[in-house]
DNA sequence: TGAAAATGTTAAACTAAGTTAACAAAATTT
DNA sequence: AAATTTTGTTAACTTAGTTTAACATTTTCA
């Protein structure tokens, strides 16, 4: 089981014994899966929230019209999760694919209390983990409410150029609220600028 | 100091003896703002993480045009922060002003530190508490990405109906991402359809 | 109570972004 | 390698939302 990129992830925020650390690893899942998989699909609960050791995955909305709205896309040492559904145990507003073949390591509802109860470090650890996702996505609706199109592409591009290069320019657009064809006109105009 | 709502609050989450209860209120500040003032201003370090006792808040960032854009109002308990400001003690994002005389409780970062080392139950406290904010954030930015500004305008009235009645018409535009002209002009469309 | 300031409405002209559809290029499958 | 599917581009047309500006209403405060 590849647990090393996430001892050593965790370690960037607090520090475990080796005996906290093989009870960690005593209570998560390793899993592959393949690409067009769902971890998650909306109306499911959401079982796990897990750390992407490789691959890619979407978060997505799917709404009344069948027309997907990617809310995120998670990498190599991200974290991808519908967490209203798996901390309220409810069916998931979210669907979360894979892009890639990806590998996982899986936290359970279970897993996540006992950990809790007996490693209260790690209370810590998720605090702050949440606090940084709860910090970027206040940032997210700024940038959505503020920007032009343009700008938030050339945000994103800057911000995500690992995550630009994986994926299909349509995901990007919809990630951006916009549709494929104006982000097509945006790319060209920014070509032509040159 | 009027603690009682606050404490009232955090035992909806976990349960404090009366010791640690005394502790925690040795460490907060209890305060009144006037309508108008500022409890931050963006570019400043955010100092505090608040409790609503009374009052309303607004929390918005203000662009390059000089264009608001309002991220939340805060009520009657709920929290009020610049979160990423509060957390890495950097410059913030956003202004908080008060909407109405208000009182507030107040968390330094000093007395979080303080708190979440004597009283480790307050780690799992705020961790439920920012759990939700950020399930509540991730919602919103898919209402954003695929509501009409109608269907934005609706559902906002009917969550947050003490809100709408408090607050000005042109800032619940801005809180939706449109003009007041627009939402002047929903609102005229919403009547006649009746 | 009356004047000033703040907020809300209406309408015309405008612009950013969406829709549709036809075609082009790339990636996958057979 | 050909065929099919998936992804990307372009362009004409439409629509949702913005801008500006003039006027109406409500609130604040001297």
């Amino acid at each position: 089981m590849k647990t090393k990129p996430l001892l050593k992830y965790i370690d960037n925020y607090v520090s475990l014994t080796k005996k906290e650390e093989d009870f960690l690893v005593s209570k998560v899942i390793y899993r592959k899966y393949l690409k067009g998989q769902y971890l998650v699909q909306q109306g499911d609960i959401c079982k796990y929230t897990c750390f992407v050791i490789s691959g890619c995955t979407k978060t997505f909305y799917m709404d009344d019209l069948g027309q997907e709205h990617i809310m995120m896309f998670s990498i190599e040492d991200w974290w991808t999760s519908d967490m209203g559904s798996f901390i309220n145990q409810t069916p998931a507003d979210f669907n979360i694919q894979f892009l890639e073949n990806t590998e996982l390591i899986m936290f359970s509802y279970e897993a996540m209390e006992d950990l809790y109860r007996n490693i209260p470090k790690l209370e810590r650890f998720f605090r702050q983990i949440i606090e940084k996702a709860f910090i970027a996505s206040q940032k997210r609706i700024v940038r959505n409410l503020s920007m032009t199109a343009k700008d938030k592409y050339l945000y994103f591009k800057n911000q995500y150029p690992q995550i630009e290069q994986r994926i299909p320019q349509y995901m990007v657009a919809s990630y951006l609220g916009i549709t494929k064809e104006f982000l097509s006109k945006i790319k060209s105009q920014l070509l032509s600028e040159e």
